[in-house]
DNA sequence: TTGTATGCGTTATCAG
DNA sequence: CTGATAACGCATACAA
């Protein structure tokens, strides 16, 4: 590897001088510039950041946090982060939580290890000591914390959007899936729903799942079937569990939506390639990303204003399984 | 920050015995091993690893780059990765190259310049010299290198099956879809469906596609039937154009698989969320992606054997895109 | 068995 | 405007 030091010697220089150069610090003659700017040239020299972060006690890493990379929503999350860090020179070192305290702390352990500047994490408990001690800045994305930075989607709105829909739709025996009790975005959108629907005065029926995974996905809408054959609406969890809830539809011979009316939740990318294809409440996932990588970018350089959690807007995606407003 | 130096201090001790007793090498006395734990415990110190990296001049990084992990495929490829990683101790420095080379570049750059011990990578062009000057060990991941180490699944004999299975299962004028030219794993498949169809004297016909994107799927799906109404068998060339193909047959009132046969590559999981559920070539993603990360760790550690290309095998699955066996 | 001193590659301070 | 040098936190060679 070539070092500042070959640089200097073969530009006839200090090492001093050099580093003057690369950081754009501190005098230095225009001549001694040049002669420097080609020595780094014919050597092809890029400054170890390794040192530099030792020296500074700070690198340009950045540390990622998700649950689990395999769940299609949160690749947009991560592809959003990364952009927006790519553009100002961060780079990420990412890892799966699976929603494991200890993988997480293990995880923030080497992010500061790894002297990373700031730590986006999609947690379900922002509150925990591991982030209350960390001692460089937190965004919460996906997640809400009301005391520190945080980026998500009013998922409230969004639970009240899907199940005013519904209802609008003409849909009369609507059934509400209650995500996972432990994740507070999945919460609040069952939240936003029933409330929504009290306030229409209209009656429901709930059905529980604990996981957005897709290996189980097919048992909870086999479940919910089961439970409530004749329910005409059904309000997802999220896409995923919406998809399997598609499926079981079709070999229970439902017609969709004229039998029964399906909304999910998320807009991954899936949900438009289902058939029908999937009316659902829409995250905006990768400006979530984005804007979690800008607020912690300014939460880094100092330049962040009094505004630290940032609530995105929800949608209503229409497509094919809700009726047509008449 | 606690250091070394508050620890040796803390315990009476030098700094010597602490790294020797963190690392655990050389001769330490019982007793001042204990004290030099419990000042550790006490003290709540963990190394700096950017410290180590510096003197040791490697780091526990290893660098991934994926095209774009907004792509269905990759997250699970990823999630390989970084299971097997972590159980050895390794984290991820991660990007997305987007197929574009000066991305890729720049990503290495500054993998090297983090003292990253080896890459895995999903590139083109596993002979540019990006790769070819570095001095870590570098494993690709879903693409080929005759010369280099590389995992991958063996497209041609997917791509054969498919094109077998379609014929077994009755269809006669059978749609092949290119997938990007410049991808090799999609001409690899494509190259095997069609040696397949020539072997069994077989005519077909053939479709382009440029990408594996979600939004241009639908096009290719339209332009398919434009081309090739009466097709009743199509090779889709990864899931995502398959699930289009199902919706564009859905909208033309074909049934499937009365009417046409799909069969998709890659066997992502959305694809047994379908309506049907797809009838698939099934790549073991998480699989390749962990065997990359093992044959890299070999590499690292110097214990890697003559064996340094695998080919993993491929599978049909057989869902409901396709039809029975009689 | 333990401690001292040196160097890993940079940056920043301070003379010159 | 430039150079010598200390320091960042750690691991090792060498002495003791």
């Amino acid at each position: 590897m070539t070092t500042i030091k070959d640089v200097a010697r073969h530009a006839g220089v200090s090492v001093a001088t050099v580093s003057r150069v690369i950081n754009e610090a501190g005098y230095v003659h225009e001549d001694t510039r040049r002669k420097v700017e080609n020595a780094i040239q014919e050597l092809n020299y890029t400054p170890n950041e390794v040192a530099r972060s030792l020296y500074k006690r700070k690198s340009r890493l950045i540390g990622l946090l998700l649950p689990d990379i395999t769940n299609p929503y949160f690749p947009q999350l991560a592809r959003g982060v990364e952009d927006r860090m790519q553009e100002s020179g961060f780079r990420l070192i990412f890892g799966n939580s699976d929603e494991s305290q200890s993988k997480e702390q293990d995880y923030i352990q080497t992010f500061v290890q790894n002297n990373v500047v700031g730590v986006i994490s999609s947690t379900n408990d922002p509150g925990s000591l591991s982030y209350r001690s960390l001692k460089i800045p937190v965004v919460f994305l996906d997640r809400i914390s009301s005391d520190r930075p945080a980026v998500y989607a009013d998922g409230r709105e969004g639970g009240r959007m899907a199940a005013q829909q519904m209802v609008q739709r003409g849909s009369r025996q609507i059934t509400v899936m209650q995500g996972p009790a432990h994740i507070r975005p999945a919460q609040d959108r069952f939240q936003g729903a029933i409330e929504a629907l009290q306030d229409m005065g209209m009656s429901y029926q709930i059905t529980q799942t604990t996981s957005f995974s897709f290996t189980e996905a097919d048992r909870w809408a086999r479940e919910l079937f089961e439970q409530y054959p004749d329910t005409d609406g059904v309000i997802a969890s999220n896409d995923i569990t919406a998809a399997a809830v598609i499926q079981e539809a079709h070999r229970l011979s439902k017609r969709i939506p004229a039998d029964i009316q399906i909304i999910g939740f998320d807009d991954t990318p899936l949900s438009n390639l289902l058939s029908p294809a999937l009316s659902t409440i829409r995250q905006p996932a990768y400006d979530m990303g984005r804007a979690a990588a800008d607020l912690l970018i300014q939460l880094i350089e100092g330049t962040a204003g009094e505004q630290r959690t940032i609530q995105m807007p929800v949608q209503f995606i229409e497509r094919a399984t809700t009726r047509s407003l008449s």
